[in-house]
DNA sequence: CAGTGGTCTAGACCACGGT
DNA sequence: CCGTGGTCTAGACCACTGT
């Protein structure tokens, strides 16, 4: 009974929950107990389990055991897309156009996102990315100087900001958000679509520890959406 | 030595990961050497870096060793929404108004989405979320009653639907999507909105084995944005 | 208080895939 | 081939938290 994987365990573990075997609210076994029905260590039984916890199926808790959850997905992991990664993985060209780059103080929203005064001049950058020569999708991103030294000088032009923050730059955490908004002239300009077409749009925010690096607002053309499996 | 966990391990990589005192691109010390270095067993070192590497800052290959990612952050795990709880997170009361609920054969949109034919009757179940009295959320859900049975005698004005699907049927898997829709005239007035408005949508689908159970398509009132830390 | 999950250890064998 | 990560085991102690 070595062959006993702890994806064995966990496909048993799974296949319980969805057959009902293990309904919803229900307590299961003890690891120990599965350990000695399927024929493995705990250690390999808790493994199986964790990553089901983790993922929202099982409520486990010390003293308490191990239940069911009665809200079965709870959570999924979406990767975020790289522009370029993105656009080359349905087959198409990527292109990229920079089309603005100066020192600016930054707009109320972006004040609020990175938590600095309005005072305070950043660079923003304004870039087109393109898919098989149609316009994908636009990048609006303000980046603190004061936190990616040398940024001023950098050809943004040849190498996208993005890569020269990831190359250049030590982030230490950030946030993610999704919306829909209704195009502005300029986004509708650049997306070839008509002005207040709904665009699904994606905010990012990097920062290094308390300061803030770069804050950038994705506008995808219409019709774009994100997937995953659950 | 006892102390060292394998958090502190994780925090260590990471810091050094940030520092860039481990650069994008290099490779990393050996699990062995590191487990030595840090005063810890093998596999306390493989749990932290294993965990990294699910989150995409590390590459790990046998033989070729561990390097940090050059694409610094790749995933991001989402809570799914449930309604009421996301309602209720915010500090407000939750309503739920049942609008609709008739068999009915589906729209182009949904036949593709459960690989189905278009001549098969479903259960349409459409119904309205609050927030503390306020238009939040769309819910339009199509419902297949052979893989839902029962569903056809559930009182759903009570009970959600989805409450009932997760109570009475078995899962093995769907998919989710999101992105920008402009409102039609029915959700404009559901969601006291302008039509044309631009609106957030979740697309879920689930399926037990082969049969689709249910796509569920929901719109929210505009504004909603889904935020989370990277 | 005591049951249950959380984690560490030391050792072992295996699977993959660069050299 | 052989270095490296992936995983299993058996045993141990600890940290919660419900009874």
């Amino acid at each position: 009974m070595t062959a006993m994987t702890w994806q064995a365990v966990q496909a048993e573990a799974l296949r319980r929950i969805r057959t009902r075997e293990w309904p919803p609210g229900a307590r299961i076994p003890d690891e120990e107990d599965l350990a000695r029905e399927l024929g493995c260590a705990r250690t390999t039984v808790n493994r199986a389990l964790r990553d089901l916890a983790d993922a929202g199926l099982l409520d486990r808790r010390r003293r308490a055991g191990t239940h069911v959850a009665t809200t079965p997905v709870r959570k999924a992991t979406f990767e975020i897309p790289i522009i370029r990664q993105d656009v080359e993985a349905r087959g198409l060209v990527h292109g990229y156009t920079l089309l603005t780059r100066a020192m600016a103080p930054p707009d109320a929203a972006t004040c609020r996102a990175l938590a600095l005064p309005g005072d305070v001049p950043l660079l923003r950058v304004v870039a087109l990315h393109l898919a098989g020569g149609a316009p994908f999708c636009l990048e609006d991103r303000w980046i603190n100087p004061v936190a990616a030294p040398g940024v001023e000088q950098a050809d943004l032009s040849v190498t996208s900001a993005n890569e020269w923050l990831v190359r250049h730059t030590a982030f230490s955490g950030g946030g993610i958000e999704f919306g829909a908004v209704a195009a502005d002239a300029v986004q509708a300009a650049h997306l070839a679509c008509a002005p207040g077409a709904a665009l699904f749009e994606i905010v990012r925010t990097t920062w290094a520890g308390a300061d803030p690096i770069t804050a950038v607002r994705l506008t995808y053309a219409p019709g774009y959406r994100m997937k995953t499996a659950l």
